[in-house]
DNA sequence: AAAACATGCAACTTTTTAGTTGCGTATTGA
DNA sequence: TCAATACGCAACTAAAAAGTTGCATGTTTT
């Protein structure tokens, strides 16, 4: 397995996945990262429009998203535009779905577990596990 | 509509949202959201054994998870057990589905616009959005 | 060339977050 | 009963985030 760890939910190598839900924790991301999601390249000052707050703090959050990844930027001419970037955001869906998918798993089990009653070296069931 | 903004993306709506990718948007949380995916119930000196911090600080971010509504808390005895909750897990999903389903929709777009040529109405194509 | 536009950088204030420590209380078990 | 366990609350520090202002720079436009 290479240093940065790329599989889902390496218990530790979650610092990467934390950055991107962190960088969608902000509401004034979230709407600029939800507009952008239309493909459309916006400039700052389109993006700063209809914010109610100054150009630099948007620049600062548009900053934040790529540094996260979510989001690409490049110059033309005198503006920068940002466009949408969908990598980063198919690890975070894959994280939740990984994370909904163990939880939807352990329900089956428990299931099983009601209607077949324990399973071989199953007794731990319903306690506070020590891990 | 109700007041409480219930659909995808409500063009400022987007708090609720927010406050969900924030209490993710940290590795110790993540990891202790991670954990509990498994559907066992902890308490919280279970879960600060394997944490390089105080038991109060992964009190707060227990605090944190249970306000965005990813996990919930019980008392019994003289313990605290927090369990794996999947509803806002499942919006957070949905939020993320919505925002990749867009993408992917002006991806077709624009594919059929190199393909077929300018549709009706759609010269405004890869210029700067003015909204 | 001059004005208007779009942005970047740096310094600063304010607020939030992360984490600690100390102490008090209820619960469990010997 | 006594000690250990599990937790809560409050006050505190330190660091990061959010946002502002002022100014400098490059780019269009007229």
């Amino acid at each position: 397995m290479s240093k940065t760890e790329n599989h889902i939910s390496g218990a530790g190598g979650d610092t990467e996945f934390a950055d991107i839900f962190a960088a969608l924790g902000d509401p004034t991301r979230l709407a600029i990262f939800d507009r952008l999601s239309d493909g459309q390249a916006r400039s700052i000052a389109v993006l700063s429009d209809d914010a109610d707050m100054t150009r630099q703090a948007v620049t600062k959050h548009l900053r934040v998203l790529e540094n996260a990844g979510l989001i690409e930027s490049h110059r033309i001419g005198r503006e920068s535009r940002y466009v949408f970037c969908p990598d980063r955001l198919a690890l975070a869906r894959a994280w939740l779905d990984h994370v909904a998918g163990r939880w939807d798993g352990a329900l089956m089990r428990l299931k099983s577990f009601v209607e077949d009653g324990p399973a071989p070296s199953c007794d731990k069931h319903l306690k506070v596990k020590e891990d």
